[in-house]
RNA sequence: GCGCGGGUAGCUCAGUGGUAGAGCAGUUGGCUUUUAACCAAUUGGUCGAGGGUUCGACCCCCUCCCCGCGUACCA
């Protein structure tokens, strides 16, 4: 078989591309007869109000796909593909191409799935795609032949998987394609795709379907390649100073490191109840004890509580420590950390998000040093100098003046500050401010400052109006620890974790510690509006 | 949980108390450098589900389901 590219030598090409009866230069002596059975079937198919096994509720467009599937097995040819070894990926190989880095005339393999289809009669533009992008590609009758031609174009949908062998060239408009020589089917798709100008907008079908979304719109794939580079950036960067990436427990005795309601599982084994992690903390500062001076853990958290727009029951945090270092150092590292995320993927310190339109809706700066201001301080700006001199009447008065519907003199001091806090500074923070001196009651895991114990040394990070990060002086004395998550806030008092206290009693540095809400983190960057765009399968409540 | 908005062809969307519409996709025919290809013809619907009002309901009313936004919950 005369093999027409440099690529791979003959002995690797696939068994489908040689029985195919596609293959257009390489093939020879294929019978005109299967194609005119085709065309028959193909009548019979149009004649059949419901085709013989399928579904008869099914729709007209799924018959006509089933019946190409079905005529593609009765010729012989593998509709469901195999191996296919491809010298470039689609989307990668235009780009190349345009850089000057492939030539043109240069013999290439890709496969890939079929986006779209100019058809000109004797030969047909299409384009083949995937995540790396799209690729037009040119099949000429001439070329490859009246029975493959003619195969090719009455048996592949848009949607079908195909592999390729041909070369690159630029057509007259200028567009960087490859001339098909051979092409065999790899997959076919029995649905159609979605709309191929406007894609998937239903954002049930988003969500629920999400490789219609990723197959027709172009923004959510970039933010899913963009959110796993930076993931991969951000483990890089810690690596490069030495922290240490560690796995623990996502099943938990006792669900600790957090406020939040646990979900809750059942191991058989041991018939015993078991929480999945509400946050890695408590495991993580056991490794402080054991002697690792800088760890981390970047993966899954679960909380059993709302979903919304900036919430779901699972979401990745990143989480480390660092022994002998404190808040602010570790304020430092986030700074800089983000910083260099924005630098490497946003093109610079100022993120714009931006509408369907395009016009810039908000503008966030991160150009540092970033703000760092205390609770009090902020509360004070927003709410009035005498805030903390008010008793709680006079702060519910406050804050309904300011907007506040949903304060009640019942509430704690505590509550009614937090309260002002998320509504006034929080949620009308978008350029960077790392708060600092939160009141204690609010963070049982921080050391409490020397000079005021009423708060504790820790910042919490916000930007675009939200919680991106908090860091922590870690508490380390653990008879004040167990002291401290007695008397925490909040309705439920938490079940201690005794084998985290006795694990302080053998010693535990002091030690910085941080969390970054990575999704969060990776809306603020790429501008998503929902936590849901970033995430690839968000929870949906179940269809029935 | 509550409030508001939405659910119509495979997809994107119109629509009116009186026979259900468009574009794309699909099907058929034409076209060998097109690119939201083009030209011509054409198929396709449980109008989210179930009840009710009415001579007649996609439309009005009730209940339910799902999605979005807000709110509540959320150290």
């Amino acid at each position: 078989m005369p093999c027409p590219t440099s690529i791979l030598p003959c002995g690797q090409m696939d068994h489908a591309l040689d029985s195919s009866n596609l293959a257009g230069s390489c093939q020879e002596g294929a019978a005109a007869s299967p194609f005119l059975r085709w065309q028959n079937a193909r009548k019979q198919v149009k004649s059949l109000p419901a085709m013989n096994e399928t579904e008869p509720t099914e729709s007209e467009l799924l018959h006509f796909r089933r019946a190409k599937l079905e005529e593609l097995q009765k010729r012989g040819i593998a509709a469901f593909g195999g191996k296919f070894e491809v010298s470039h990926d689609p989307g990668a190989l235009r780009a190349q191409f345009i850089a000057g880095d492939v030539a043109e005339g240069t013999p290439v393999r890709i496969a890939g799935r079929v986006l779209s289809r100019r058809d000109m009669g004797k030969a047909t533009f299409f384009d083949l795609g995937d995540i790396t992008g799209r690729i037009q590609c040119y099949l000429s009758k001439g070329d490859v032949g009246e029975e493959s031609y003619d195969l090719f174009n009455q048996q592949i949908d848009i949607g079908d998987f195909v592999g390729l062998e041909g070369k690159t060239f630029v057509t007259r408009r200028g567009e960087r394609s490859v001339h098909v020589d051979r092409l065999v089917p790899l997959s076919k798709a029995l649905r159609p795709l979605p709309d191929k100008w406007h894609g998937v907008t239903d954002k049930e079908i988003k969500y629920r379907q999400r490789y219609l979304d990723l197959v027709s719109n172009d923004r959510s794939r970039e933010v899913f390649v963009i959110r796993s580079r930076m993931i991969a950036e951000i483990r890089g960067y810690l690596h490069g100073r030495n922290f240490l990436e560690v796995e623990t427990p996502m099943m938990q005795d006792v669900p600790g490191g957090a406020a939040a309601r646990p979900f809750e599982t059942h191991f058989n084994a041991l018939d015993q109840q078991m929480f999945l992690r509400i946050a890695p903390e408590l495991y993580l500062k056991r490794l402080l004890v054991g002697g690792f001076p800088r760890v981390f853990e970047l993966n899954r958290n679960f909380r059993n509580e709302g979903l919304s727009r900036r919430h779901n029951p699972e979401f990745t945090m990143l989480e480390a420590y660092w022994a002998y270092a404190d808040f602010e150092q570790m304020a430092d590292l986030v700074e800089d950390l983000i910083c260099h995320l924005a630098q490497k993927f946003c093109g610079g310190l100022v993120i714009e998000h931006k509408d369907e339109e395009g016009n810039v809706t908000r503008t966030i700066d991160l150009t540092r040093p970033w703000k760092r201001a205390p609770f009090r301080e902020l509360v004070r700006a927003a709410a009035g100098d005498d805030w903390f001199e008010l008793d709680k009447a006079a702060k519910v008065e406050r804050a309904q003046s300011l907007g506040l519907q949903e304060v009640e003199a019942r509430e704690e001091h505590y509550e009614l500050d937090q309260k002002v806090f998320e509504k006034l500074v929080e949620e009308k923070s978008f350029n960077p401010v790392f708060v600092t001196h939160v009141p204690k009651e609010l963070v049982p895991l921080a050391k409490q400052n020397a000079a005021d114990p009423s708060v504790v040394d820790v910042y919490e990070l916000v930007i675009n109006g939200q919680e991106i990060s908090p860091g922590y002086s870690e508490l380390n004395d653990p008879v004040v620890q167990r002291e401290r998550l007695e008397h925490q806030a909040g309705e439920e008092v938490q079940k201690i974790d005794e084998e985290f206290i006795l694990a302080l009693e053998h010693g535990m540095p002091p030690a910085g510690g941080i969390g970054i809400g990575i999704d969060r983190l990776i809306m603020m960057l790429t501008g998503a509006e929902s936590i849901r765009d970033v995430i690839l399968f968000p929870q949906l409540k179940r269809r029935d």
